[in-house]
DNA sequence: GACCTGCTGCGGTTTG
């Protein structure tokens, strides 16, 4: 171990690293002690799971402010309450040895200790943007000298802020207290740590917009662990109603009771993890695996976990996993993706297509123990073909995407860019109110200069300020006094003075699920639950007793029967890289991945039957010439690009007064011709003009982010058209195809 | 044809 960065940490964190047994730091670990020490720059971690980043950023900066006598010496921020308190238990033992004190800071965590630190604000403060929001709003005179001799600030699993609403808050946070602490000439440091990212370059320059400082990046060597993996088909079959009877439908088994049959005998006795995609079918599956434990007389090993079920029967499933000592199998969403630490499992299984190439990488890394590969079995549902099944059916696209997802993955290290190109006008308003807030009064060029000016809402002009600024006059959410300040306004006041504010996304209203006063979980208010119903919840059968419509309760007792029910949701959105890759697929015929010279099949016979029916389809077409295909008085529109260029296409041929109906990336046009249809795709191609926020104006449902409802028309246009068309690329896209 | 996250202050009850 001895090189010259470890000797540069404090002797006590040296000491402490001896104390854990590790001979050799990790390459990332060693790569981070100069430039946090030198504390000069950014920095980017990027690096799998499990390579431990958190010693990387804590163990130089750690050593850095060893000897900080006042105030807080690091800002750690994470998205997650859960992590918040997992890294407090990991920090404990080194801060011991440091004297240090560690203080977690969340909705949840102890009043005493909130007050012990604001009392003797020292060592390292763990804190979600939320509460770091309310602490600016609430208390910027005690930050002030509580963050006097702040370091360095630390921002966990980075990769979820990216792109997103929180994100945005979370850069105003940062560079607002930058400001307070008026730092702007001499900026705190910001240790971003991260999975591995598909955009790089976008990465570094969106940690800092104004770049006063530079950024450094550190990639972890990608693990060299292998990985077993198979794709397996199934077919749901028609059940033919006119030749059998109804004993005999009975016993036919959908491909989802097929699809738990194999899960539960490859399954049992180990731990694995099933991911559903959907809360409704996590539910669904949890249930029928249960079933099939009962049936057989064993005890139950498999249990759902998701964001709608209760703190307390997710935690109790996290350390079941944890203990290792019984056999566990999780049927999850994405909660069990990252960040909370259950250990590694024997096995990951994917049911349905994965949403997306970042997130199938994440789900196998949670695979895989020391010396054994990580393990991945795909289970892909296609419907049995008839004369009335549609194009995406006869395609198989769902089998060809994954297969996709897949060689994208392995072969070309690709994944998802996040998208910091939005302009999150919901976000700004909050920003608008939260900075009045603070400060009592602001000028609008003060306000314009803080949170637009230096980058972080950069593409909001400042007629786009204007616009918004005076939006919130007239909605009385701020007042112009006298002297030019901002001040709030009645609605101002009311929306800043409730504790729901803090947070910057959205939440849809819920039922609490209760049975014998204890809570189980949530369901969203929209979905229709009448007493004396059957429904599956929290992996177990129900029956409604009383739905309390005043206190949003529904009580429920054990049942047999009852079916999950349905949690709703948004759309999703698929990248052209993906639908390009499965053109290519059909187009050479061949999924199979290349290494070493070998071609690696990993497809069982089944789902190599529903790979050459859609292969077939496609060469019967001659889908690689033609992009547009008449199929009865239908003609379907495949561009094999994402879901932009996808909606843009699908708006413009509505907006043209088509009859026309989407799925999958393909686009059915009922009643028409193929000629006319072609004739009105040409003349889209003029259409160069026409902006995404054009097409936006004829979309009638565009509430998304949480103040959205409070913008003027036009912004929203302008932040909907962004998020969901293209108009360029499709429009070049149009050309490219010689239309 | 989707998923996830977070916030307050205070009043009540339970526990040491």
């Amino acid at each position: 171990m001895m090189n010259s960065a470890f000797d540069q940490l404090d002797t006590r964190v040296q000491k402490w690293v001896y104390k854990q047994g590790w001979d050799t730091l990790r390459d990332i670990q060693e790569m981070s002690i100069a430039p946090i020490l030198a504390g000069k720059t950014d920095l980017v971690i990027s690096a799998s799971t499990a390579a431990g980043k958190t010693e990387a950023a804590f163990l130089p900066a750690c050593s850095a402010i060893a000897n900080n006598k006042d105030g807080f010496g690091i800002l750690y921020i994470s998205p997650l309450k859960a992590l918040i308190n997992d890294q407090y238990r990991r920090l404990e033992g080194l801060c011991d040895d440091l004297d240090m004190t560690v203080t977690p800071w969340h909705g949840d965590s102890l009043q005493s200790r909130k007050k012990k630190a604001k009392q003797d604000p020292e060592g390292i403060l763990l804190i979600t943007p939320e509460s770091l929001e309310s602490m600016l709003m609430r208390e910027s005179g005690w930050l002030v000298s509580a963050f006097e001799n702040l370091k360095y600030i630390i921002i966990d699993e980075y990769h979820a802020f990216i792109g997103s609403e929180r994100g945005c808050q979370l850069q105003a946070v940062m560079h607002r207290l930058e400001c307070l602490l008026e730092r702007q000439t001499s900026p705190i440091p910001r240790i971003a740590l991260s999975a591995t990212l598909g955009d790089m370059d976008g990465v570094l320059d969106y940690l800092r917009p104004s770049k006063s400082i530079p950024c450094e990046l550190i990639v972890g060597k990608q693990s060299q662990s292998s990985l077993k993996m198979q794709v397996r088909g199934y077919e749901e079959k028609e059940p033919d109603t006119s030749e059998v009877s109804d004993e005999e439908i009975s016993d036919i088994k959908t491909a989802e009771q097929q699809i738990a049959l194999d899960l539960y005998d490859v399954l049992r006795g180990d731990s694995h993890l099933v991911f559903a995609n959907s809360r409704q079918r996590t539910e669904n599956f949890a249930v029928m695996l249960s079933d099939l434990c009962e049936k057989n007389h064993v005890p139950n090993e498999f249990f759902p976990h998701h964001g709608s079920l209760s703190k307390e029967l997710r935690t109790d499933l996290e350390s079941r996993l944890q203990k290792e000592t019984l056999p566990t199998t999780a049927v999850c969403t994405m909660t069990l993706e990252l960040g909370i630490d259950i250990g590694k499992v024997k096995s990951v299984a994917q049911v349905t297509a994965p949403h997306s190439v970042a997130s199938l990488r994440q789900r196998i890394g949670r695979s895989g123990r020391r010396d054994t590969p990580a393990i991945l079995r795909m289970y892909i549902t296609e419907k049995e073909l008839n004369a009335n099944s549609c194009v995406g059916d006869k395609l198989r696209l769902e089998l060809l995407q994954s297969l996709a997802m897949i060689r994208l993955l392995l072969m070309e290290k690709w994944y998802e860019p996040s998208d910091t190109h939005l302009y999150h006008f919901s976000t700004l308003l909050h920003q608008i109110l939260a900075v009045i807030a603070q400060w009592g009064g602001v000028r609008p060029d003060q306000l314009w200069a803080l949170l637009c000016k230096e980058g972080f809402f950069g593409a909001v002009t400042v007629e786009h300020f204007k616009q918004l600024v005076s939006q919130m006059g007239g909605l009385n959410l701020i007042i112009q006094i006298g002297s030019g300040e901002l001040v709030l306004g009645e609605l101002g006041e009311q929306l800043v003075g409730h504790y729901s504010f803090y947070a910057v996304f959205k939440t849809p209203e819920e039922y609490r699920v209760v049975v014998e006063g204890k809570t189980l979980g949530t369901l969203p208010i929209d979905s229709v639950i009448l007493p004396d119903s059957y429904i599956v919840f929290g992996g177990r059968r129900w029956i409604v007793l009383d739905v309390d419509v005043e206190k949003k309760v529904i009580l429920v007792s054990p049942a047999k029967g009852g079916k999950p029910p349905k949690f709703g949701g948004g759309g999703m959105s698929v990248n052209d890289r993906i639908r390009k890759e499965m053109f290519d697929i059909y187009s050479s015929g061949d999924y199979k991945i290349s290494s070493n010279g070998a071609k690696l099949d990993f497809l069982d016979s089944a789902g190599k039957g529903l790979f050459h029916e859609g292969l077939s389809f496609y060469k019967q077409k001659d889908l690689k010439n033609n992009h547009l295909i008449q199929q009865g008085s239908s003609v379907h529109v495949i561009p094999w690009m994402g879901d932009r260029i996808v909606n843009t296409l699908y708006a413009m041929l509505a907006q043209s007064g088509f009859d026309v109906d989407c799925s999958a990336g393909v686009i059915e046009v009922e009643k028409a011709q193929l000629s006319t249809v072609q004739k009105a795709l040409k003349s889209f191609t003029s259409m160069s003009r026409t902006t995404n926020a054009d097409l936006a104006k004829h979309v009638r449902n565009k509430i998304i982010e949480k103040y959205d409802h409070l913008l003027p028309e036009e912004l929203l246009n302008l932040s909907y058209g962004e998020r969901a068309f293209d108009v360029r690329s499709t429009v070049k896209w149009l050309y490219e195809m010689g239309l």
